[in-house]
RNA sequence: GGUCUCUUGGCCGAGUGGCUAGGCAGCGGUCUGCAAAACCGCGUACGGCGGUUCGAAUCCGCCAGAGACCUCCA
C-alpha cells in the first residue's frame, strides 16, 4: 500500500501531496493554548485534530516530533491595552495570586484534560516564559536585517519595509493596501510608524508584572514571536508542518511567517494547517465571546445548557465525525448521537475479539481497509474513515448472526485492522463503567443482585425480578439481558 | 465596509459532474416472560432562480440567508 498522504495546505489554498523534509521524519509544531482559564470544547478541537495527524504519521512509520507551546507570557488584551497589562497578569491581580501560579493552575487542567480525551503528550511542549533569550535574539537578527525598529524601549516589526521585499498577507490572502485601508486605529499606537505594524518587544509599564530585562528595556516579548522561535529551535530553520486553529490564520501565523522570513532570510513552514472552529448556535465558541462551555462541565454534565454529562471519548468522537476543516454545531443532540455511535463501534470491537472463524471468508477484507486508509490519507478525512468503519461493523455483526463467514487469516486481520485504527489512530479508549475494574465492591453487590433475580426468573417469579430491574434503574444502573447473562452498566 | 467561506433528508455530517457516505432519531422485524439492550431491514436530501452539459447537489452567474477574519482568540 502507498502511504503517500496528501494535505490542505494554507499557504497554496489547495492539497498537495505530502513529502516531508526528510524522509520518514516529521516536524510538526501547534499553536498550544494561553493558559489563564479554563479549557473548553473549542480548545478540544486542535488539540484531537493534530492528535490524529499525529498517531497517523506515527503509525505510517515516521518519526514525528511533535511540538506544542504553552503561551504563559500573556498577550495584550484589548482593553488592557492602555495600562500594557497582558492577560496573565490581569487574572493573577484579580485572583490575587502569583502570574506563574495562574500558568501552573491552568496548565494542569489543560493537561489533565488533554489526558481524559485521550490525546497524547507532545514530544517537546516549550513555554514562552522559558526561551526569551531566544526570542530576544530573534528579535536582534530581524533588527540587525532592517525590518524593525526600536521606539521608547519596545521594537516593532516594519510591516511597510517587510512587504517592499517579501509579501506580507500571503497567507490570509490579504495585501497591504486592503490592510491599510481596513486597520482600526487603536489607542496606545503612537508609537508604532504604521497602525499594522506589531510588537516584537514590549516596554512594560510599572503596574505590569510579568517582566524581563532586555538592552532595549524591562518589557515582555511580542504577541507572535514565541511560536516563531519555539518552532525554529526545536524543529529546525525548515520544517514541515504548522498547525493552529483557522482563527490565527491572520496576524498571528501571518505575523510568524513575516519574523521567520525577516531574521532568516525565507520562510520556515512549508505546509500550514488550519482547523476550523466549533460554533454553538452557529456561532464561534470563544473565550471572548463567553459563549464557551469547558470541557469539565461538558464531562460532568453541570453548564446549564446541557441535558446531560457527554464523557471524553464522546467529545473526541464527535469531534472526528466532522472533517477538521469543517464547522461542527455543537448541540445536545449531535452529542448524544455521538454518544451512541461511539457505543456501536465498540460494541463491534468487542464483539469482533469473540467472534470465530470458518473455513473460508464470504467479506472483504481487503478493501475496507484501503477505503479507510485512503480516507485518512485524503487530508486526514475522519468522518469517511469512520463511516467506513461502520460498514465494518455491520460486517461484524453480520458475522456473528451467522450470515457471512470469515476465515482465520481474515479475522486475524479484521482484528488487528480495527485494533490499529479504532485505538491507535482515531486514539479512542474504553471507557469503562460496568462490572470489571475499578469498583469491585459496587460490581459483586451487584452481580449478587442479579444472582438473585435469575432465580426469581427461574422460579417464575416476575415480581421480584422486575423490581430489582427497575429499582436499579431507578439508582441509575441499568439491566440489560443478553443471550449469555445479564450485562450491567451505570446510566 | 474589505477579504474569504458556507447553505445537503427530522437532527448531525461526508461527498463534489453520472456509480445516489455514515451516525442519531423514526418506522418495520428478530430475540425476550414483559420491557430495555442488542441485531437485521427501510428513507433518493442537496437554499432560490437562470445558464453550461447527453447528464449538476457537484461547474458558471444572479438573488436570499448564515458565518469567519480584519482586535485577544483554538
Amino acid at each position: 500500500m502507498e502511504n503517500s498522504i496528501v494535505i490542505y495546505n494554507t499557504l497554496t489554498r489547495k492539497k498537495e501531496v505530502f513529502k516531508p523534509l526528510v524522509e520518514g521524519k516529521v516536524g510538526l509544531y501547534v499553536c498550544g493554548p494561553t493558559v489563564y482559564s479554563n479549557s473548553h470544547l473549542g480548545h478540544a478541537r486542535p488539540n484531537i485534530t493534530f492528535d490524529l495527524l499525529f498517531r497517523y504519521l506515527t503509525f505510517l512509520g515516521n518519526k514525528v516530533r511533535y511540538v506544542r507551546n504553552i503561551t504563559d507570557v500573556g498577550h495584550l488584551e484589548n482593553e488592557a491595552e492602555e495600562t500594557g497589562e497582558d492577560k496573565i497578569a490581569k487574572k493573577a491581580r484579580l485572583e490575587q495570586i502569583e502570574p506563574m501560579e495562574v500558568v501552573q493552575k491552568y496548565m494542569n487542567t489543560f493537561h489533565k484534560n488533554m489526558e481524559m480525551l485521550n490525546v497524547l503528550p507532545p514530544s517537546i511542549e516549550p513555554r514562552a516564559s522559558g526561551h526569551i533569550i531566544e526570542q530576544q535574539q530573534m528579535i536582534e537578527a530581524i533588527l540587525k536585517n532592517g525590518f524593525g525598529y526600536e521606539v521608547n524601549g519596545s521594537v516593532y516589526f516594519d510591516v511597510e519595509k517587510y512587504n517592499q521585499k517579501y509579501n506580507y498577507g500571503k497567507l490570509s490572502g490579504r495585501n497591504l493596501d486592503d490592510i491599510r485601508t481596513n486597520t482600526r486605529e487603536l489607542e496606545g499606537q503612537s508609537e508604532k510608524k504604521n497602525s499594522f505594524d506589531f510588537a516584537l518587544w514590549k516596554k512594560a509599564t510599572p503596574e505590569h508584572i510579568m517582566r524581563w530585562p532586555s538592552k532595549w528595556s524591562d518589557g515582555f516579548p511580542g504577541w507572535h514571536l514565541e511560536c516563531s522561535v519555539m518552532s525554529t529551535k526545536y524543529l529546525g530553520e525548515k520544517f514541515d508542518i504548522h498547525g493552529g486553529g483557522m482563527d490565527l490564520t491572520f496576524p498571528h501565523h501571518e505575523c510568524e511567517i513575516a519574523q521567520s522570513t525577516a531574521s532568516q532570510g525565507e520562510e520556515a513552514v512549508r505546509y500550514w494547517m488550519h482547523n476550523n472552529m466549533i460554533t454553538i448556535n452557529g456561532q464561534k465558541m470563544a473565550r471572548s465571546l463567553g459563549n464557551f462551555i469547558t470541557l469539565d462541565e461538558l464531562f460532568t454534565g453541570s453548564h446549564k445548557i446541557l441535558t446531560q454529562a457527554y464523557s471524553p471519548m464522546t467529545i473526541r468522537f464527535f469531534i472526528l465525525q466532522a472533517h477538521y476543516r469543517s464547522t461542527i454545531d455543537f448541540s445536545n443532540e449531535a452529542l448524544q448521537a455521538s454518544e451512541k455511535g461511539l457505543e456501536r463501534l465498540m460494541t463491534a470491537v468487542k464483539t469482533l475479539s469473540n467472534l470465530t472463524a470458518s473455513e473460508k471468508s464470504t467479506v472483504d477484507i481487503s478493501s475496507l481497509k484501503e477505503k479507510c486508509f485512503s480516507a485518512l490519507n485524503d487530508d486526514i478525512n475522519s468522518p469517511i474513515a469512520i463511516a467506513h468503519l461502520f460498514d465494518g461493523v455491520k460486517t461484524i455483526n453480520s458475522i456473528k448472526a451467522g450470515n457471512e463467514k470469515i476465515s482465520a487469516e481474515d479475522l486475524a486481520e479484521l482484528k488487528s485492522f480495527y485494533n490499529s485504527m479504532v485505538f491507535d489512530v482515531l486514539g479512542f479508549k474504553e471507557e469503562q463503567t460496568s462490572g470489571s475494574g475499578d469498583n469491585a465492591v459496587l460490581g459483586k453487590s451487584i452481580e449478587l443482585l442479579l444472582t438473585l433475580r435469575n432465580e426469581a426468573k427461574a422460579n417464575k417469579d416476575w415480581g421480584t425480578a422486575d423490581k430489582i430491574r427497575d429499582e436499579l434503574n431507578e439508582i441509575g444502573i441499568e439491566i440489560k439481558d443478553t443471550k449469555d447473562g445479564a450485562d450491567w452498566a451505570i446510566k
